[in-house]
DNA sequence: TATTGTTATACTCTATAACTATA
DNA sequence: TATAGTTATAGAGTATAACAATA
């Protein structure tokens, strides 16, 4: 698979079976939020990284381009603090971006220590499309919800943690 | 940290901000089913990482303890499916859950190939004490919902995917 | 031939710690 | 001294592919 353009692969979608099997008792998990929100997001998972092969792009990926897109010019630090990431990891995520021509880093003038990122004018066009099959990805998930339902998970979601 | 009793080492806690920044623009992010998932298992994860440093267990640790704890004598390949993951995974899980002295294999006596796995009585009582700590970590993380909203959290998670 | 467990390999994600250049 | 970015290191989690033993 990854018809990609540049090295950076992802994990690859595998033909795994359903997080829950008949005829397995599944003890306590069953009664956890914590392991409802985890099956949601082992199911999940899979769509989404289906869904972005062909752009080698991972959940990271995604929200740092979409973090760059509406807040162009952000620093290093600033984008690994709004990911909530290590500022190590940040590094990594912006090199992988780089090298799919999606990231560009500019010296600030302001602060010769600091760069300033943005996107390239490719990666904007690629966002573009991402943005739209990742929407495509979110309706496919949730499409056994009501618009009703969708924002009540919503706001439970925002209560936990 | 780590008052652990093996090798197998966590991932560590971090002092890591909030998965949502003041002042940064979120774009598209913030209408995603899938975002929002995302982010509340980054903050769950802190917690849950933290409550079981002491006992060097992960997720999926946990996942294949309770697992084999409520269906005694699975094989391999059951566990993975049932986890969700692939048998080289499993495998792994197995290695340092056996590592930590909390599952032993027994040969199967129909199948010479397979091999039966069981927590060993150890593991059982650690099982115990773990399980109190991740339904106590449950109910911290959950702490702002009601018993309904817990409820109606799970069920649209569960129409998730 | 198909399945079971295993190993080899590879990749992402994440973290901490130490280093360099600047502030 | 403190901050910005980087690199080195390490470990978890996940996957695919190939292999030996057994079915």
């Amino acid at each position: 698979m990854n018809t990609g353009e540049g090295d950076p692969t992802v994990p690859g979608p595998s033909q795994r079976l359903n997080a829950q099997v008949a005829g397995v008792d599944y003890g306590v998990l069953d009664e956890l939020v914590g392991y409802a929100l985890r099956r949601a997001q082992i199911r999940i998972y899979q769509d989404f990284l289906e869904t972005m092969a062909a752009w080698s792009i991972t959940p990271p990926r995604f929200s740092a381009m979409t973090l760059l897109d509406a807040n162009a010019g952000m620093k290093l630090t600033e984008l690994a603090n709004a990911m909530g990431i290590a500022r190590s990891g940040a590094v990594q995520v912006v090199h992988a971006l780089e090298k799919l021509g999606h990231v560009k880093r500019t010296d600030s003038a302001v602060d010769r220590r600091a760069h300033s990122l943005a996107l390239t004018a490719s990666g904007t066009a690629a966002l573009r499309s991402i943005r739209r099959a990742i929407k495509q990805h979110d309706e496919r998930i949730s499409t056994r919800l009501s618009e009703d339902e969708k924002k009540e998970l919503r706001r439970l979601l925002d209560l936990l943690g």
